[in-house]
Order: C-alpha cells, then sequence, then structure tokens
RNA sequence: UGCGGUGUCGCCAAGUGGUAAGGCAGCGGGCUUUGAACCCGCCAUUCCUAGGUUCGAAUCCUAGCACCGCAGCCA
C-alpha cells in the first residue's frame, strides 16, 4: 500500500492568514491588497518584496492589486517618479487592477476630518512646531495637552475652513486628531492630520493648501478601495492603533493590516538617500548604473524578473529583521539565465595563439551548440576558426602546477568545438611577457575529439583573430566592500566602503560574430566566464556587454584567485 | 525608566506539546567538448540564557539577556 504523501510547501504567515480568513469567510471571500509607494523616487530591490508580496499574494488566491500612489506631500513627489514606477512594475511581470492616487481622496478626507471635528476629535492646534515635539513628550514622560486643544466646535471649523482657503502661513496651525497626550504608544499623542502647505501639487496643482498626513490617509484610502490586506513593513506596527482608531471613529470599512520584515542584503544599500547620494556625486552613472539595486540598474545590469520573483520566494516572509546573503541574489540570477541562455565565446583578455602546422589560409567555421544545455533544443551557430586565434590570457601558464587543466608547454587542450592542440612553445617581448603562443593541431580532432579515443582534461574557450569582433566588456563587482556598507570608522560615512574594483573596463575584448550582432538587452553565457547582457550604449562598431553575474569558478577557489 | 516587535545551522527559514523541513553557502565524490550546469553524499542530540510544568518542550509557565522600531507639520 502506498501511502499518499502531500508534501506541500509550508505556507507564509501572511497567506495562512489569508487562507484562515477565507475559510471563516472573514472577508467574504474577497482578497484585495495594494502596492503604495510613494512616488519620491526610483524602485529598489527593497520595493520587489513588497510588490511581489501585495501583487503575489493577490494573484494567488484570485484577488486583485491596486497600484496606488500615497502623494499626499507635494513638496517630495514629481511626476516622473510615477512613470518610472509604472514601467518598473510592469517589467517584473505585475499588473494592477486599478492605477489611483492618495489625492483621489482629498476630498472625502476633508469630509472626514470636518465629521471628527463636529464629533469633538479633532482640533486645529496653533503651536509652533518646536513646541509640538516639547508637548509630545519623550519615550518614558507623557505629553502634555496643548493649550488650543478645548477650542470649540465652531472655531475648530471656522479655523480648519481658513486653513483650507490659505489665509494662513505654513507651520501656522495644524489639524491634530484628539486622542491622549499620555498614551505610551506615541502615535497616539494627538498626531498631526493635516498641515499647510503652499506648494502645488505634481498631479492636482494648486487646489489644496493643505495636505493630509500619512497616517491620516493611508488607512482610509485603504478602507475606500476595499482593501482587504494592508499589508505593509514591520515599522507601521507601531501605527496599527492610530489607523485603528481612525477607521473606528469613522465606522468605515477596516481592512486586516499585516506587517513583515523588509528585504536587506549585505553589500547593499537601499536608503533613497544613500542612493541620491551615489547618484548626484558621481559615484555611480545614474540611477540606471548596473551597479545600483534599482530595479532599472538590475535590468540594465542583466538580472531578469523571473530570477527577481524567484529570489523573493527563496528569501521567505516572516517578521524578523534579516540580512539576506548577497550570494543568493547571484544563485537566483544564475539559475534563471542558466537554463534559457544561449551560449556564446568571449575572449575578455585575448592572447595570441598560433597554430603553427595549420594551412596559412585555410579557414573552417564550426557548427557550435548554441544551447549546449538543453539536450532539446540542437540550435548551432558558425564560429570561423582560422591560423590565429585569440585565447584567454588566464588559459595559458608557462609553469603550471598538475591541477591546471588548461594550456601550458608540451600540453594538449580541446579548443572547444574545434580541435585538440598542444603547446610547442611561446614568444616573448623584451620584458619577458608571453605575447604568443604556438601550438600544433592534430587535424584528426575536427570537432573536438581524438578518433584514437584520447582524452584531454581541458577544453577552452577561443574567437578567431581574423573575424573575432572587438567588444567593450563592462565587469561589475559589488558597490560596497563591506557586508555592511554602513560599518564604518569614526568619522567616515558609507562611501568610505565604495569598493573600487566595482567596475572593470574592458575594451580590447573579442566576441564571436554571432553575439556581436544581438540586440540590446539581450542574454548571453560567455562560456566559462560569465553571464552577460548587451548594453544599449552598444554602437553598430563596437558592441558593449555588462556582466550580470560570473559562473561559479571552483578553480579561483583551488588555485587562491 | 515607556510602548511595540524579534531571537531555530555561516545566511535565510519551516516548526503552533510527540521527539529539529527546505534553500543558499560550505565540504567530499561522480559526470562533463563550459573547472559551469547536473547527480550523489555530508553539514543543529539542539532551538538566546536559567529555572519550572509534563511520560514528553523549540513549542506551555516564570525570571533574565540581546537586538530592532517609535519622540517629522516625512512616508
Amino acid at each position: 500500500m502506498v501511502e499518499e504523501t502531500t508534501a506541500t510547501e509550508p505556507l507564509d504567515f501572511i497567506r495562512r492568514q489569508v487562507e484562515e480568513d477565507l475559510r471563516t469567510g472573514y472577508f467574504d471571500g474577497v482578497v484585495m491588497t495594494r502596492f503604495p509607494p510613494e512616488p519620491n523616487g526610483y524602485l529598489h530591490i527593497g520595493h520587489v518584496k513588497a510588490i511581489c508580496v501585495d501583487f503575489g499574494i493577490a494573484e494567488d488566491y484570485g484577488g486583485a492589486c491596486n497600484l496606488r500612489f500615497d502623494d499626499t506631500n507635494p513638496v517630495k513627489e514629481e511626476t516622473e517618479y510615477v512613470e518610472s514606477m509604472i514601467e518598473d512594475i510592469h517589467w517584473l511581470g505585475f499588473e494592477w487592477k486599478e492605477l489611483l492616487y492618495a489625492s483621489d481622496y482629498f476630498d472625502q478626507l476633508y469630509e472626514w476630518a470636518v465629521q471628527l471635528i463636529k464629533e469633538g476629535k479633532a482640533y486645529v492646534d496653533d503651536l509652533s512646531p518646536d513646541e509640538i515635539r516639547e508637548y509630545r513628550g519623550t519615550l518614558t514622560e507623557p505629553g502634555k495637552n496643548s493649550p488650543y486643544r478645548d477650542r470649540t466646535v465652531a472655531e475648530n471649523l471656522d479655523l480648519f475652513e481658513r486653513m483650507k482657503n490659505g489665509e494662513f502661513p505654513e507651520e501656522s496651525r495644524v489639524l491634530r486628531a484628539k486622542i491622549d497626550m499620555a498614551s505610551p504608544i506615541i502615535n497616539l499623542r494627538d498626531p498631526v492630520m493635516y498641515r499647510i502647505l503652499h506648494t502645488p501639487h505634481h498631479r492636482i496643482g494648486d487646489k489644496w493648501c493643505i495636505y493630509p498626513m500619512y497616517d491620516w490617509a493611508h488607512g482610509q484610502s485603504d478602507s475606500i478601495e476595499g482593501i482587504t490586506y494592508s499589508l505593509c513593513s514591520l515599522e507601521y506596527v507601531n501605527h496599527r492603533p492610530l489607523y485603528d482608531w481612525f477607521l473606528d471613529q469613522l465606522g468605515i470599512h477596516h481592512p486586516r493590516q499585516i506587517e513583515f520584515a523588509r528585504l536587506e542584503l549585505t553589500y547593499t544599500l537601499t536608503s533613497k538617500r544613500r542612493l541620491r547620494r551615489l547618484v548626484e556625486e558621481g559615484y555611480v552613472n545614474g540611477w540606471d548604473d548596473p551597479r545600483m539595486p534599482t530595479i532599472r540598474g538590475m535590468r540594465r545590469r542583466g538580472y531578469t524578473a523571473a530570477a527577481m520573483r524567484n529570489l523573493i520566494t527563496l528569501t521567505g516572509i516572516s517578521t524578523a529583521n534579516s540580512t539576506v546573503d548577497f550570494g543568493l541574489v547571484e544563485y537566483a540570477v544564475r539559475e534563471d539565465l542558466n537554463r534559457v541562455t544561449p551560449r556564446g565565446m568571449a575572449v575578455l583578455r585575448p592572447l595570441r595563439l598560433t597554430i603553427t602546422n595549420y594551412p596559412d589560409d585555410q579557414e573552417e567555421w564550426f557548427d557550435i551548440p548554441t544551447y549546449p544545455q538543453d539536450k532539446e533544443n540542437p540550435a548551432t551557430h558558425q564560429a570561423p576558426f582560422s591560423k590565429e586565434i585569440a585565447i584567454e590570457q588566464e588559459d595559458f601558464m608557462e609553469d603550471a602546477p598538475s591541477k591546471f587543466f588548461r594550456l601550458a608547454p608540451g600540453r594538449e587542450v580541446r579548443l572547444l568545438g574545434a580541435y585538440l592542440v598542444t603547446c610547442t612553445g611561446v614568444v616573448k617581448d623584451e620584458a619577458g611577457q608571453v605575447v604568443e603562443i604556438l601550438c600544433t593541431y592534430d587535424p584528426a580532432t575536427r570537432g573536438g575529439n581524438a578518433v584514437d579515443g584520447r582524452k584531454v582534461k581541458g577544453t577552452i574557450h577561443w574567437v578567431g583573430a581574423r573575424h573575432g569582433v572587438p567588444a567593450e566588456l563592462r565587469l561589475y563587482d559589488r558597490l560596497f566592500s563591506q557586508e555592511d556598507p554602513e560599518a564604518v570608522e569614526e568619522g567616515q560615512d558609507f562611501t568610505a566602503n565604495l569598493n573600487p574594483h566595482s567596475l572593470e573596463l574592458l575594451d580590447n575584448a573579442l566576441v564571436e560574430p554571432f553575439v556581436a550582432d544581438a540586440a540590446n538587452g539581450s542574454h548571453f553565457q560567455f562560456m566559462r566566464q560569465g553571464y552577460f547582457c548587451r548594453d544599449a550604449d552598444s554602437t553598430p562598431a563596437k558592441p558593449v556587454f555588462n556582466l550580470t553575474v560570473n559562473l561559479k569558478d571552483t578553480w579561483a577557489k583551488v588555485s587562491g584567485g
């Protein structure tokens, strides 16, 4: 009798809650989420997690997810960011039910504020920002009531209306919720609901002189949209009691808020302020620099949407702050690229190899499998071979240890897809540097196999010198040299941890013809080297490729390289 | 000295009283016309600490310890 084994993946704690609600009918079977970014910067790897959680959970349970821009602060927000975010989310492969803005709800929010004033639950405060801070108390001491806290409803109504009409300067007054200045939860000490801002809004112009605070806008926005799961990061745990209070006073739909930990990665920074400094101070070449953890940067680097989404699955969702090893990102990227990426040959640092017994004017075009990793896909491409070819400098050692399976004097290796060659000598310049390798080839090994059945341990890649195409290769490494970029000595900042070798330009690389012709954005594996992505900086004369991620390199580890 | 949250393998992370899943990394081996990929094996007698309850505890109780968040008219 065979046991039925139901090996189900364990659910994360959010999905488990959703399933329980579905079972009990808590929200009548509705699963509605939203991704609520503030349009004040570019989306980065941290947002990828939020996006995958918000959209992913809706997707998993037949629900829907809105994209809502939380645009409550006109001094920081711009349309440019709205557009880039839309593009980035689409690139990740998600589609929203509705595209909305918190500013869509400003009228409703205003009405609700008036309602709270009428009920004696909100008041206009004339205290200055400094005074408000003083009156708020500290983490261990209670705050005290503002002298304006007990104004009459009529006076509050009048003042609030005049705030809206622009009669007062910024910072002269705010509207506050009347809750409890002695609450141990600081968010409940009469939080500000509206402030005066004479700044036009990027979408709705100068219609408003007062703008709702995030805390006043967010929960109600979710409520209006019928959101059932308000998924957010851990720091909002402290705000939940306030959102609950607002929703309860108003008596409107109450989403279930569930907080989860943000994604942090070693060697990576996700603070908007920090990323902005990297760009503005020229440490990187813009927001889409392939070293940036922005979605645009990663995309240009050659990371795929599938890899990013899988990374989130791999890291999981929990309520414990954690920092994921960057190696997991590389794993996710390699795993996705390995399956589908065409293979080509590129010599990063060329060394001339001359086959002395190969006819001077002979030329052969070898059929090289383009997808050797996929036995189902027999596609090949042609690689030109002649007397002179280029090999990788690393693939030759004059005084090689026995474990070195590549070319060395007297040793035989396979030129991938072509012939077996044996090194017979080297040519050196005046400085004693090896500038050329001399080899003989065995004509009976065409395609790379010896008729006599002898084996060679090493196979190296090559590019024909006659038809190889010069290319620029940009080798990227992690942007920071410390796991925690913020870990610096007294008096220094994170820029002290910038990795000086995060970009290495290889201007003399050679690629085989078929990769040179690819479209920008095409992915390749340059065999034995890594995954590369053709950059938009390519010109017809010279293609440019970005290193997405290198291949694992056991030899480098063994040899101490 | 307030409130809230979190502590399970180097990094993530399951586990919800019945005797520590999985992934990454690492290590060993196989295979290999990519020293890649792939395949096989190894990798927590122990769950922050100390007591207690129980036949039985990572899970329950008590007391500690450590780390994170909160004092914007930012989000």
